[in-house]
DNA sequence: CTAAGATACGGAGGGCCCCGCCACTTAGCA
DNA sequence: TGCTAAGTGGCGGGGCCCTCCGTATCTTAG
């Protein structure tokens, strides 16, 4: 009693392969059309499994997403709640900056795909799995006042899109980080 | 013996009028072809005046940026540079989130528009007018070491970008600013 | 004032893409 | 094996970007 058919959800992983691919290589507003052309299907069954292009987005990024999460609760036993907010963080932001598309799957949408009930679902669970080690370094005095975890998730996304051009993101995007962090104006 | 034609320039004009409209309806993405249709001239007229998106973004903005280099030349003399460029920052910061579409004018192009000889105008811009500002702040201890102020370009493009979503982006995005830089996690 | 030349214009056409519709195929159950 | 509904794919409409080319308009010289 598979809530799917068998030949469907088939179609849905293929895709899903492709559409990393394809994203990969041509950035978060590939082709839709191209994906279903590689993938071997009709142009239909990508609506049909993907409403949206971003509903698609997060079903591509979606595992990695949930490997960050994880990531996250690992580090909440760590010693040092600074130390641990900062390597995720830093994991965050090297994962968004090597990742072709994921910084346009973090941003939240403000239109038509946002009217799906659930908001921007990548960036909420990273800021919902962020959010203890916020609260811990928070509680160690380590972050400043009245920072949320979503807030960094939002800094993060800002920092990964704005080096997307640069020949070396991550490099680029982690010393933005550092910066962002340590302050760039630390004094007074 | 002008170097365009009367009629070449008024459409010129007005195109970039209509154009500011459209984008701040529309964002960065518009339609140049509604753009036309509105200025009430032919599509290949947009291309003839504009011929990339980025060269339209540039020209829609230049007159603003321009006001904020001015204004980073006037901030030059005042006592503490730290606060000049702090004040700078706060400017460009939030004029570039009222202003729907220049956050992607101002963001780095990868690809067919960079080949342009002139890598992206407004951004450039921008950071040479911050340079002296940085450079004062820095030689007064004020900045941490390393930062240019492309860098400083470059973080105030990231945080508009992933600031657009929210309800009130001017505010969202100077309290980012304000996060950056004092530092998320200032000790240590 | 007029006519020639250069300059700028705009519409048509091709290519690509997103989207919705509908007849058909095929998997899964009895 | 046959039935049913889930799933599929192709087609047509609409939009956009882009290029080409005949034509209208401005400018300058006579």
């Amino acid at each position: 009693m598979p809530a799917q058919r068998a030949d469907a959800r088939r179609n849905h992983a293929r895709l899903l392969a492709v559409a990393e691919e394809e994203i990969a290589a041509h950035g978060a507003d590939a082709s839709l059309e191209q994906i279903a052309r590689v993938a071997g299907v009709g142009s239909a069954t990508v609506r049909r499994h993907f409403p949206n292009r971003r509903a698609l987005l997060d079903a591509v990024f979606r595992g990695r997403i949930e490997a960050l999460c994880a990531h996250a609760r690992d580090l909440g036993s760590t010693a040092d709640a600074r130390t641990a907010l900062l390597e995720w963080l830093r994991a965050v932001t090297e994962y968004g900056a090597s990742t072709r598309g994921l910084a346009v799957a973090l941003l939240r949408d403000t239109g038509a795909s946002a009217d799906a009930e659930h908001g921007n679902t990548c960036a909420n669970e990273l800021a919902a799995a962020g959010e203890p080690l916020v609260e811990r370094a928070a509680e160690a005095g380590a972050v400043a006042p009245g920072v949320t975890a979503e807030d960094l998730v939002t800094l993060v996304t800002g920092i990964t899109l704005a080096t997307e051009h640069h020949p070396d993101p991550v490099a680029e995007a982690d010393r933005m980080l550092g910066l962002t962090m340590a302050g760039v104006l630390p004094q007074g």
